[in-house]
RNA sequence: GGUCCGGUAGUUCAGUUGGUUAGAAUGCCGGCCUGUCACGCCGGAGGUCGCGGGUUCGAGUCCCGUCCGGACCGCCA
């Protein structure tokens, strides 16, 4: 028997019972006469002694033990003379009398402890020595409870689980697909899913009412501390829903996961319109832990001869509460400097301290009274104490650099808490979007997403600001600023849906080549049906407050998609190649 | 496709206007220590400064190229 117990289970309570625990050797202190080891297995640590006057040879066997060996210990339990607080096992040690190595091991090239030592490229190449650590076990235990208790709820509301193929077929819509050459059907190839939507709406025509399923996606497009080429959803799908039916159903699940998984009783999920959104936060995925509102000043703000202002398309400001004295000259230049990074891209930044004296003092006071600069304080509704900031450029781009400067002034007052958790929908989004480089429009959602019914009529107007003007039945579901997933109604009239495709400049030929065995569903009686995905592994990140989601993926790709691990990807055989009628160019 | 940051001991990092033998911490090895739990003390080993080229009397340091890692923009229906 390798153990009776494991190395977390230990209480006082045992004391005098003989025990055999297995495990991993955490650290060896010596003393001129006793050894200690500390057992690490997945349940804890437990505190073995040796002692030299009781054997001296198991102790001085004991002094060969290095970190990381896997050993099994028999001893009895005793409480400690000095206890440890620190562990739950702390109170108790054991007097080791007999013990053997099952696997020596190498010297670990980093600190198997919670601070790790380790930086990301060698804990990604020793991921089993990684996943020792307690903080990146913990995430990985952390998902698979969200897992189940996702299934748990699902399937307490219906839901069937349905595994739906990983080779499909490739269109060229929307991210890259990763493709699979088929040996058997030389020059053809799969594609990997970049998600179910098409198989989860027939099973919706084939009648299963309410499918989910947590799934692998794939997605061959450049990667990010929160984006992988391989991710998993939580895929769902409804038939015979409303909007409002999948949004309940779906923050039932959200509610019901935070509470079971982190105890977190989550506030009401508002919905604020996409248009919303953009307004008030320059972000279709706002964070709403924090105010600050995006205001325009344009009314205010221009024809007072401020040729930046008067030549800008938009003129648009935050108010920053009581930060007027807090923010010197050297940190608003730091800010300045900030916005005009390339990732931001602003030209410049405009500030209007409200000072608690009542004066005013701004960066544009050359150009404007103190009556201008009130006239903005009460646009803004700011009082004295106030800081505001102000931004001008191109409409949409000044929205979304004045969107990152209110993330960043939430940063830096922190206003962002990782234990505060602000769900919101965010709904009716645009059907359509232009696309610049293809000179056509794009599902902003998907091909399949129901345009909302008022909208239907104007489908075939094809004038550019009618398109634009498109509402789909499309929602996101924000916690955070982070965009934990999104769904829609889909359209399940074959017709409407022929009109869609056209409105997204496919020939019908297109349409029908890939889309065909959906369209055919579509005759044969499909029900109204809807759904939603959410992304699994930012979902567990976003519940532990983190912001990267690889340490929830037991296995992560780095930046260029490769597995450090295992080393892939990799050339493959001449001989494989030839087998799958493949030749590569110039490698 | 682009921008930025980094690569120095097993590991995490420091390394001044270019200047003698490249340092610290930690880990590792050896010694001492009977109550540690970040043990402590003493001693020791450990370096192709990513790689290639260039400038220079002299390069870890400056320049060019390249490889690798990271962050971001584009991209992600």
């Amino acid at each position: 028997m390798y153990r009776t117990h494991n190395c977390g289970q230990l209480r006082i309570e045992d004391a005098g019972s003989e025990v055999t625990l297995s495990g991993w050797v955490q650290i060896a202190r010596e003393f001129g006469g006793l050894t200690f080891v500390d057992l690490r297995d997945r349940y804890g640590i437990t505190q073995l002694v040796f002692d030299m006057e009781e054997d001296a040879e198991l102790c001085q066997r004991a002094r060969k033990l290095g970190r990381e060996f896997v050993i099994r210990a028999t001893g009895t339990v005793r409480e400690r003379s000095n206890k440890n607080p620190n562990r739950p096992t702390g109170e108790i040690e054991i007097l080791v009398q007999r013990f053997e190595v099952l696997n020596p091991s190498q010297v670990p090239p980093f600190t198997i402890e919670e601070e790790t030592d380790g930086g990301d490229e060698l804990r990604m190449k020793y991921r089993y020595l990684d996943i020792r650590r307690d903080t990146v076990k913990e995430k990985i235990i952390f998902r698979s409870k969200v897992a189940i208790e996702t299934r748990k709820h699902l399937s307490g509301e219906g839901f069937i689980e349905v595994e739906t193929p990983c080779l499909i077929k490739s269109t060229p819509e929307g991210a890259r697909d990763f493709v699979v050459p088929s040996r058997m059907n030389p020059g053809q190839f799969y594609a990997l899913p970049q998600s179910p939507q098409t198989f989860k709406q027939i099973l919706m025509v084939a009648g299963l009412d309410k499918y989910f399923q947590i799934v692998k996606c794939f997605r061959d497009e450049d990667l990010r501390a929160d984006r992988q080429p391989e991710f998993t959803q939580i895929d769902c799908e409804m038939a015979f829903v409303t909007r409002d039916e999948v949004l309940d159903t779906f923050e039932r699940l959200t509610r019901y996961l935070f509470d079971a998984c982190i105890g977190v009783d989550l506030p009401a999920f508002p919905r604020m319109s996409y248009d919303d959104a953009i307004r008030d936060y320059g972000s279709d995925k706002p964070d709403t832990r924090f105010g600050m509102l995006i205001r325009d000043l344009d009314d205010v703000a221009r024809g007072k001869g401020f040729q930046v202002f008067d030549s800008a398309e938009s003129v648009v400001a935050i108010r920053v509460p009581g930060q007027a004295e807090a923010y010197t000259r050297k940190k608003l230049d730091a800010l300045t400097d900030w916005v005009k990074r390339p990732q931001i891209g602003a030209k410049g930044l405009i500030y209007v301290k409200l000072n608690a004296d009542g004066t005013i003092k701004s960066s544009v006071d050359k150009f404007f009274s103190q009556d201008d600069l009130s006239d903005w304080a009460r646009v803004l509704g700011a009082e004295s104490g106030d800081l505001l900031l102000v931004l001008s450029g191109d409409a949409e781009t000044v929205r979304q650099q004045m969107g990152e400067l209110r993330l960043e002034m939430g940063r830096q007052l922190g206003l962002m808490s990782k234990t505060d958790f602000k769900p919101l929908w965010v709904v009716d989004f645009p059907l359509l979007e232009w696309d610049e480089d293809s000179e056509r429009f794009h599902a902003m959602h998907h091909p399949f997403t129901s345009p909302k019914r008022e909208d239907i009529g104007r489908m075939l107007d094809g004038d550019h600001e009618t398109m634009k003007s498109l509402r789909a039945d499309a929602y996101d579901l924000v916690i955070n600023g982070v965009e934990i997933g999104g769904g829609s109604i889909r359209i399940h009239d074959r017709a409407l849906q022929e009109r869609n495709f056209k409105l997204l400049g496919f020939t019908p030929e297109e349409a029908e080549e890939q889309f065909g065995f959906l369209l055919g569903a579509f005759e044969y009686g499909a029900p109204p049906h809807g759904g939603i995905a959410f992304g699994f592994d930012r979902l567990c990140a976003v519940m532990q407050g983190e912001t990267s989601i690889r340490d929830f993926i037991a296995f992560p790709k780095n930046n260029m998609g490769r597995d450090m691990m295992i080393d892939a990807p990799s050339r493959i055989h001449d001989e494989q190649l030839t087998e799958l009628g493949l030749r590569l160019i110039d490698q």
